[in-house]
DNA sequence: TAGGCCATCTGGTCCT
DNA sequence: AGGACCAGATGGCCTA
């Protein structure tokens, strides 16, 4: 089944709105242990909660593509400073055509040749190429695997300074330990800050020491949206497990998306429902727990009542394998609109428990099948 | 082998 | 000014 007339690419448009949304709402409490949503911490610009710290220092996620150690195999300070080729073109013989950015801006990645992936986490295998034109300077990042030099060949030797420099960067995050770390970025912060001081331009080292800084930076700021994906992923009615495949990011993203959706539709049922109940002819306002003023205070108990991700709908499978969620199934391919999205959009479930269950299912609405479809196969 | 997914680098922009 | 955020680009890994 389809995500109906759900568009990829407005999905995707909206992927950081909804990370934002997810990291920063208040759960409900039906999802009070959502990781992310935790102690509201300070604030970063957009308003939205950081991220809490115990999930700031979790390791590194380890994934299917390195099970074992992790994706960010540290590089030592023995791969920057060993002897390099002598400058000679790039080895990977990848030619790359000039690169325009979105601000039609000359990107000349030939700079960065070489895997990116054999970085370190917290220090790039670094081996940075010298200033290219205007000033700038393309970083180079290079694993230990790699044998060419830093395109640009007139700047791969590199002077003993920037080897050292390197050397001590590189072993100063290798550890990927904070102290270390801190003091990399503390030495980068006051280099930069000398050279202010000073009124003169960085110097390579400087800018190295400077752009591995942004680097790392940069890094973190990924594993953090990673270890939130991670968080979401854990309260999603999914199939979890160290056999399954994970949700990929954007399936992540889609069937948070719906299932908030279902949890919103299955609230106004239950509100509904309360207020037949309850209401005797729909006046809900009768009912003191179902005044308009204090709807909310009756939404969250109902909403504390909603199945969790464990509970098992009666007519979905049972958690197991994993597969994308409806709009990223590959195959077989089916058409849009399909009937299982429509389950999660405000429709009521079809299923005979999930038809205005009896007020005794009231107190336990672990199967008012509120659980989305899991499955894109499902009937 | 093509395509999907991902991590990373990078420069620009905006905010504090 | 520094940092967060963003998007483009690249290359590696994996799977169909």
């Amino acid at each position: 089944m389809m995500f109906g007339s759900w568009h990829l690419g407005k999905w995707i448009s909206k992927c950081g709105m909804i990370v934002r949304i997810v990291t920063a709402c208040s759960p409900p409490p039906a999802l009070a242990h959502w990781p992310v949503c935790s102690p509201p911490t300070p604030r970063s610009r957009d308003n939205s909660t950081v991220l809490p710290r115990e999930l700031v220092s979790d390791p590194p996620i380890k994934t299917r593509r390195d099970p074992g150690g992790g994706d960010y195999p540290v590089t030592t300070a023995t791969d920057l400073t060993e002897d390099r080729p002598t400058p000679a073109p790039p080895v990977t013989g990848r030619q790359h055509s000039p690169l325009v950015t979105r601000t039609g801006r000359r990107m000349d990645s030939d700079a960065s040749l070489g895997s990116s992936r054999a970085s370190s986490p917290e220090g790039d295998s670094i081996f940075m190429s010298h200033a290219r034109g205007r000033g700038g300077f393309a970083g180079a990042v290079s694993s230990s695997t790699q044998s060419d030099s830093p395109p640009g060949a007139a700047g791969s030797d590199l002077s003993a300074e920037l080897r050292s420099a390197m050397a001590m960067a590189a072993a100063a995050v290798s550890g990927a330990g904070g102290d270390q770390l801190a003091a990399f970025k503390a030495a980068a912060a006051a280099a930069h800050a000398q050279a202010k001081k000073d009124r003169r331009p960085l110097s390579e080292p400087e800018l190295q020491q400077l752009r591995l800084k942004i680097n790392s930076r940069e890094r973190k700021r990924m594993h953090d949206l990673n270890i939130a994906m991670d968080g979401l992923r854990e309260v999603m009615p999914y199939a979890h497990g160290p056999s399954v495949r994970k949700l990929s990011k954007i399936a992540t993203l889609l069937l948070a998306r719906n299932y908030i959706l279902m949890l919103s539709s299955s609230l106004e049922e239950m509100k509904r429902l309360v207020s037949e109940i309850y209401g005797g002819g729909g006046s809900q306002h009768h009912h003191p727990g179902f005044h308009p003023a204090c709807g909310s205070a009756l939404a969250h108990s109902a909403a504390a009542a909603l199945p969790t991700s464990a509970t098992h709908h009666p007519i979905l499978p049972p958690p197991g394998p994993l597969r994308p969620p409806h709009g990223l199934l590959k195959s077989p391919p089916t058409p849009l609109g399909g009937g299982a999205f429509q389950h999660w959009t405000g429709m009521p479930c079809p299923c005979s428990m999930c038809q205005g269950p009896p007020p005794s299912h009231l107190s336990g609405m672990g199967n008012t099948g509120l659980v989305p479809r899991l499955t894109g196969d499902s009937k």
